[in-house]
RNA sequence: GCCCAGUUGGCGCAGCGGUAGCGCGUUCCCUUGACAUGGGAAAGGUCAUAGGUUCAAAUCCUAUACUGGGCACCA
């Protein structure tokens, strides 16, 4: 006998085992079906699965698996990502707590250590992901890394073409640098906060003296670095200080005034001082002007090239300094309250440094083009749809993209420099590497500038090499020097849904596998991520990457905040499961997965998940409770009499139909919403009661025949969902089903059959249970105990009606724990209570126990609401426009209310006569 | 500044043209042999505000107000 409550770890663990050994998960070689592919986001290997990837897989999980069920050959291709920069902080917050740091080991120890660390814990995830209940096979063979050799082939092919076509180039512009992670990042890495800051006024008075102007900066430690100050060509104002000299406070530095037309009138003071090092808008001033460049602030964070007081402060305490002398001068004039935000790392949160660096670039604008023709043409269709403008506002106003990282985990940039030929452009300041016995010249790291890629580049002086070349095709010399940074891991990404079938090669599953199906993605990677695989996929395959991108919101706590560290609100869904249960946290994370909406999740939400994998698992025991072991069950064959049999499969087709096409329309939460309300509300409580009694008739075969075919579809149409509790009843059944398989994702989900549909069955059940709840109501009201049996009159004008009735006696008496039930036209007996429902009154005889005064509010208060009923059919009615102008079924339904209403109002008012 | 969502019972959300549903919570009754992680019942919402379209509006349109998000700007 099975346990009353259900206890999910040993079945998950068990069926996870068995799905993996049996190699369930892995796409049939020989399957002539069409298939259906997703491609996992791969998940970092920086640690645990988090409430976003549970999340995340769980909706993959369910469209593999549905479609598995509908007929597809469907494969969800495994794999993890090396996350460049995130992973690297991980370990270097490691070495950090050893007392090291990565350049104390040098390049290639710290790669070991890296290389180990994947090793470790590379594929925790995978495991985490299988006890989510994933269909993904995650045996090694299957898996794929983003810094594998197949995938290595994949970057060193995308990087070759694009530089072949001349899309890639380095190039010395402003970019963002995380002085923390040390790197620069691109655009969209970055991320703003705003801040409540100040803004400063400060004097700028004219070389000899004169009155000058009045510049407002909100990073007054970069005014070491102006090299102008620009005003608007049109601004009267300053126009007589055009091309004079101004006096930079604290240096004495010259500093010309320069007209620019981006700088806005009435903006500030009007006056803009002009930082081309330490500004992406002044350097393009700067570009336009020719003015100096001057970098006051290092790559570390720290000032340089100044006076030596703030020589090797950092950014934010410089600041107060250069306030604070600014102010001791006389040359600050105010300081006002300023709201602005900034640049933080998407990684670290550190504040970004917008620095002048040379790196590497892909250009991006005709790469874009495809990309947005997929996107409006609906060949890549959005679900849901309202991310589609954003992706494609983001897209047309694309910018180049940096793809050079200045740390040493990743792809290393495929660059070599002959040292032969390139002596002269290249500097001997070293960047930290021990491995560089042999060099004579090195290139200069991109975190020190200036440097040299781009005069290189100008003199065809970079080979593009996956290995060290053997010889220099120039000069034949031998000795190369690699490039030092690596690239932007989105850049490994956005290969993935080819890379993972080992483009370039022409393999077969390439060719069988790509384009994918569906990408399942959060939002907040649309630009970072999508967008670059729909541009990579047009490159470099000439064919998009998917079809659809379902889009999915941010699990956040319950309060809508996002679930941080620090704020001490993550919910660890590992934790969850353990508690819980698998299937009741993917239950709840399914259900609240609403177009695209961010999560507010909490603990109290498994609660009802759980619930319902014990109301399933019960039912379940229910039935094995009642039938022999070795009874011989067959397939139920139409047509069917019973009333409630007819009812249960018109309930079921309907719950079919509606579940595929919530299916089909990525609607998981309401499909899902669909089987629950099915299996508890139909099946458990009305089927299930009305069967109970069956089981003891000659109709039992029957009964169970329809059990199992109803029970056994509704785990089908479960386990997408909750793949654990299904496989485990599922197998529970087996015996008893015409033709089972060996798992439960092998079976096929039905089909909606027209056929099935039975208005006439539903229209009887529905007054069955409509009289069964007006009889629980007045039971309840009057404090009948449930164990005790009464009778019941019923009485109608309607002669079809009390046929039905009379037809359901039996049931209406079970439902409701009658013993008996009178039918006929009769008048309300005395000592009694009554309800209506519909053309019918229902009397309860109770002797002695009726409180009047109770009896008479509670018909009163049915009254009044009956009475406005009738009052606004009626009022309807009366309007000819309504008349005349609503479709006649309305018309209809409106005439039939209006007689309702009104019989029900004047049966109560006669009640109500006899009371008094 | 531009754009996009959201605003529905205590909380979280569905519904998106014919007078409101779900889950959790609350109150009452019930340990009847699948399930108290259960059953039955009840209370509780004029669907943000103001206009408009329509015979009919939570549902469509237009403003407004909050809330969240994306993009741009940020001297």
């Amino acid at each position: 006998m099975l346990p009353k409550v259900y206890t999910p770890s040993k079945v998950e663990k068990r069926w996870s085992e068995k799905w993996q050994e049996e190699k369930l998960f892995l796409p049939d070689k020989n399957s002539e079906k069409e298939t259906y592919t997703i491609v996992i986001p791969p998940p970092n290997i920086t640690g645990a699965l988090h409430m976003g990837h549970a999340l995340n897989n769980t909706l993959q999980d369910v469209l593999i698996r549905y479609k598995r069920m509908t007929g597809f050959a469907s494969y969800w291709v495994p794999g993890t990502d090396h996350g460049g920069i995130a992973t690297q902080n991980i370990l270097e917050k490691q070495l950090k707590a050893e007392g090291e740091t990565r350049e104390d080991l040098g390049r290639e120890d710290f790669l070991k250590r890296m290389w180990q660390w994947y090793e470790e814990c590379g594929n925790i995830i995978l495991r985490q992901l299988k006890k989510l209940g994933c269909a993904l096979d995650i045996s090694k063979e299957n898996v794929r890394f983003t810094m594998d050799e197949k995938r290595k082939n994949a970057v060193f092919a995308a990087f070759k073409d694009l530089w072949d076509k001349g899309y890639i180039y380095p190039g010395e512009r402003i970019i963002n640098w995380c002085p923390r992670c040390k790197t620069a990042l691109s655009d969209i890495e970055v991320e703003y906060e705003e801040q409540n800051s100040k803004l400063w006024h400060v004097h700028y008075p004219s070389e000899n003296g004169g009155k000058g102007l009045i510049i407002a900066t909100t990073r007054p430690e970069t005014m070491l670095a102006d090299t102008a100050v620009a005003v608007n060509p049109k601004d009267e104002k300053y126009r007589s200080l055009l091309g004079k000299k101004l006096s930079l406070p604290l240096t004495g530095r010259k500093i010309p005034v320069i007209s620019d037309e981006s700088v806005e009138i009435g903006f500030g003071t009007g006056a803009l001082k002009v930082t081309p090092g330490h500004d992406p808008l002044d350097f393009e001033i700067g570009e336009r002007h020719k003015l100096e460049r001057l970098q006051v602030i290092s790559f570390d964070g720290l000032m340089i090239n100044c006076p030596e007081k703030y020589k090797g402060k950092k950014a934010i305490e410089a600041r107060k300094m250069i306030v604070r002398d600014l102010e001791e001068a006389g040359y600050l004039v105010k300081e006002e309250p300023y709201k602005h935000s900034v640049s933080t790392c998407y990684r670290c949160h550190a504040h970004i440094e917008p620095l002048i660096s040379e790196q590497w670039f892909v250009k991006m604008k005709s790469l874009a083009a495809p990309a947005i023709n997929a996107a409006e043409s609906g060949e890549i269709k959005f679900h849901p749809e309202n991310w589609k403008k954003p992706f494609l506002q983001w897209l047309e106003n694309i910018q180049d993209w940096c793809i050079s990282r200045q740390i040493w985990w990743g792809h290393r940039i495929p660059a070599w420099y002959c040292l032969n030929c390139c002596k002269g452009y290249l500097s001997t300041l070293s960047f930290g590497d021990k491995d560089s016995e042999n060099r004579t010249y090195e290139i200069l790291p991109a975190n020190i500038y200036p440097n040299n890629r781009k005069e290189l580049f100008k003199h065809g002086l970079i080979i593009i090499s996956k290995e060290k070349p053997s010889s220099c095709p120039k000069c034949g010399g031998k000795k190369f020097e690699q490039d030092p940074d690596v690239l932007d891991t989105w850049f490994s990404s956005a290969l993935w849904p080819f890379s993972v079938f080992n483009w370039p090669e022409k393999t077969k599953d390439l060719e069988r596998f790509y384009p994918t199906s569906t990408l399942v993605t959060g939002y907040e990677i649309l630009y970072l991520w999508v967008a670059r695989m729909v541009m990579s996929g047009y490159e470099h395959m000439g064919k998009k990457p998917f079809s659809h991108v379902y889009i999915h919101g941010t699990v956040r706590d319950k309060k809508g905040k996002k679930m941080s560290k620090s704020l001490g609100n993550v919910i660890d869904p590992l934790e969850m499961m353990a508690k819980y249960g698998t299937d009741a946290m993917r239950f709840s994370l399914i259900t609240q997965a609403i177009g695209g909406k961010d999560i507010p999740f909490s603990q109290e939400m498994l609660i009802g998940g759980r619930n319902f994998v014990n109301k399933i698992y019960n039912v379940m025991r229910f039935i094995l409770m009642h039938i022999d072991e070795n009874e011989k069950i067959k397939a139920p064959i139409p047509p069917f009499f019973d009333i409630s049999d007819r009812w249960i499969f018109h309930r079921y087709n309907e719950m079919i139909r509606n579940f595929r096409n919530c299916m089909e329309s990525f609607d998981a939460s309401n499909a899902l919403n669909h089987v629950y309300s099915f299996i508890w509300d139909d099946f458990c409580d009305w089927y299930i009661e009305l069967a109970k009694p069956r089981l003891e008739t000659e109709e039992r075969k029957n009964v169970f025949a329809i059990i199992f075919k109803i029970f056994s579809g509704a785990l089908k149409t479960l386990h997408p969902f909750m793949p654990y509790i299904s496989e485990e009843l599922y197998q529970n059944i087996k015996k008893y089903l015409v033709s089972p398989r060996k798992f439960l994702l092998d079976e096929e989900i039905d089909k909606f059959f027209p056929e099935l549909t039975d208005e006439a069955a539903l229209e009887e059940m529905t007054k069955v249970m409509d009289i069964t709840s007006k009889i629980r109501t007045l039971r309840s009201q009057f404090s009948i105990p449930p164990a005790q049996k009464i009778k019941a009159l019923i009485s109608s004008p309607d002669a079809r009606l009390r046929q039905t009735i009379s037809r359901n006696t039996f049931r209406i008496k079970h439902l409701s724990r009658l013993c008996s039930i009178e039918i006929g036209e009769m008048p309300k007996p005395p000592e009694s209570v009554c309800a209506i429902s519909g053309a019918a009154a229902i009397y309860l005889p109770i002797k002695g126990i009726i409180d009047i005064e109770r009896e008479k509010t509670r018909l009163l208060k049915e009254l009044k609401k009956s009475i406005s009923q009738a009052e606004y059919a009626k009022n309807k009615l009366n309007d000819k426009y309504f008349r005349e102008k609503a479709p006649k079924n309305e018309v209809e339904k409106m005439k039939q209310r209006k007689r309702e209403a009104e019989e029900k109002t004047a049966k109560l008012k006669s009640f109500i006569a006899e009371l008094e």
